[in-house]
DNA sequence: TCTCTTAAGCGAAACGTTTCGCTCTATAGG
DNA sequence: CCTATAGAGCGAAACGTTTCGCTTAAGAGA
């Protein structure tokens, strides 16, 4: 059986007591705590987790529900907020829900079953059904990209309208008009904002966006590459894409580099997040930037202080702004 | 206060030892059984886990131990493995080191006090310092991709060498002799592994592989692209390259296209996993595949079998084996 | 009818902490 | 010298399960 409390109590000649106080960072002679922290490392004693957390309802575990682990996004978010919370004592449980609402609630609840300390989450769902259950129990909940509506929580979210402004406006400049998007879900907070985005910039330009210009994906390789395809033959005058993740970006330029359309003389192109592939493509792709550092550090210090805070102020929603980085797949176009 | 295993006792008029059997599977009769779940369902009632732990010693939890969580090799294997262990009631603490032994000594240590009933390691260091402890411990240990001299371990591998040689002999094939190869850190397993195959297709031809075409990176992106630019300096007549792991070959490619060496024509080049960015680099590239799927499977299921095992059998080895997926990275070198 | 077997249920003890309320000692103030 | 105060230490109870060993009831076999 494992050393226990019982053991260095035993050991040292103290009491119960007086070790858990040691453990947990309360005054002890200096001599006793000599001897507990000489009888902790021969005896290689640790606290046991299970006693401790039925005493104090705490895991020191947050769990993280995301759509996807191979999200470059999310897991670039994840490695950052990791990283701050180990250093604070916390594990992250992390659960991917393959962009299931359905598989999101289970998570959630295995989640709150496991009795985390907290819930970080990228929501799927519109309404935010599976918080539902976390928040009732007291448990914080802290959002990532997303927000959702009627809820009142914390989230770190970008500005993606502005975001898909900016993008379309570059295009716009350079003398396209016949720009194709391709959107996330439609009833994916993001995806809906950076649609948003798309049309104001058209608007803002005295132009008006057209519908078979707007083709919706899922935020997937493979509907990247059939978005873009359907575009083509809808609009046999595309001179220029905005594609508004990742994931979609790879399958566009893979069905570009298929038709053996190039970039940008015969389509103009601007991606989203992920700074390597832009510079490995050729040509280097002009690309909508996530600040992804700055969102994991926010993300993990509201959960820090919400677990330490006992009563629930007013939900903290902060806004970060992208950044358009310049590559040479955008083209000028004489209009 | 939450709902405990004494108020539907009290509800249903039963004993608390009734109610632990029926919770873990035993025989309860029919009626007593609906009583039971409609006490459950209106109490809204959640083992405790904590309790539960203290007195079964099992956390229902695995850590793993990864060098990068933004590796997109690593994160293909973990979102399989999350699947299969979710399925079977097991959440994952994940934990990335950096590639840093003294942090995956930390993390390790970390989810030992953690009490997780199992740990997957993709080992960093070479003599696997960091899993004596949780092996003293009895907790099992399952190694990904690289093994452990001297470590009597469950371990899922690829069979680094046969890849190694499969590619290098593909480019001599083709006439190429001048190949440069990146290689992984000198002192990690699967590295030294695509070494040694890259040698033996050199002596297997006939040929002897020359020190100045062997570059060491670290697997990152930066190393990958000062390591071709060192591989040139030293070798004017370079006709081809393989590269060893994904992140690398992206740095390469990167590199390459700053200093328009034109894919195939000047320089032929094989790559290292993924297939998505395979597709979207013009060329497409010819590439060694992992079989990620399947390591992933294994590993999981090995860790499922060990973690309902009380003896220990002789340590599991499962080797694996590669593809060489074709692109058009390759040019036939007239000799 | 009696005995044996099996199924089902039961209470109490135990797991290893934390924490409440208490005691003891030493020191300072008057 | 006496009392008040603070610092340090202490034991016991409690957290919510699981499990051991027991009792009871029901049914089968002779």
């Amino acid at each position: 059986m494992a050393t226990t409390i019982k053991d260095i109590a035993k050991k040292t000649g103290l009491g119960l007591a007086t070790i858990s106080k040691y453990l947990n960072g309360g005054n002890v002679l200096e001599e006793n705590k000599i001897a507990i922290e000489e009888a902790i490392k021969i005896l290689d004693f640790r606290v046991n987790e299970f006693a401790r957390g039925l005493k104090t309802s705490k895991s020191k575990t947050i769990g993280v529900v995301i759509p996807e682990l191979s999200n470059i996004f999310c897991t670039s978010i994840i490695t950052v907020i990791e990283d701050i919370l180990r250093q604070n004592g916390y594990g992250i449980l992390v659960c991917d829900c393959r962009t299931d609402e359905k598989l999101e609630y289970e998570a959630t609840e295995f989640l709150v079953n496991k009795m985390v300390d907290g819930i970080i989450s990228m929501p799927v769902s519109k309404n935010g059904e599976h918080l539902k259950l976390p928040l009732s129990k007291g448990i914080p909940v802290v959002l990532i990209d997303r927000k959702v509506e009627g809820l009142n929580v914390d989230a770190v979210l970008v500005d993606n309208v502005a975001a898909a402004e900016n993008a379309v406006e570059y295009l716009i400049d350079h003398g396209h008009r016949e720009i194709g998007i391709i959107c996330g879900p439609r009833d994916v907070f993001t995806s809906h904002q950076r649609q948003l985005g798309y049309s104001q910039a058209f608007i803002k330009k005295g132009l008006f966006p057209k519908q078979e210009l707007i083709e919706y994906g899922d935020y997937t390789v493979e509907s990247g590459y059939e978005c873009l395809k359907k575009l083509l033959v809808k609009n046999e005058m595309l001179s220029a894409l905005f594609v508004t993740n990742y994931e979609m970006t790879l399958g566009a330029i893979i069905a570009i580099n298929e038709l053996s359309i190039k970039i940008p003389e015969q389509i103009s192109l601007i991606g989203f997040d992920n700074m390597h592939l832009s510079q490995v493509v050729q040509p280097k792709l002009t690309i909508i930037s996530q600040p992804i550092h700055q969102i994991a550090e926010n993300v993990a210090h509201i959960m820090l202080k919400r677990l330490v805070q006992d009563k629930y102020d007013e939900a903290q929603v902060i806004n970060l702004s992208t950044q358009l980085i310049l590559g040479e797949s955008v083209l000028s176009k004489n209009i």
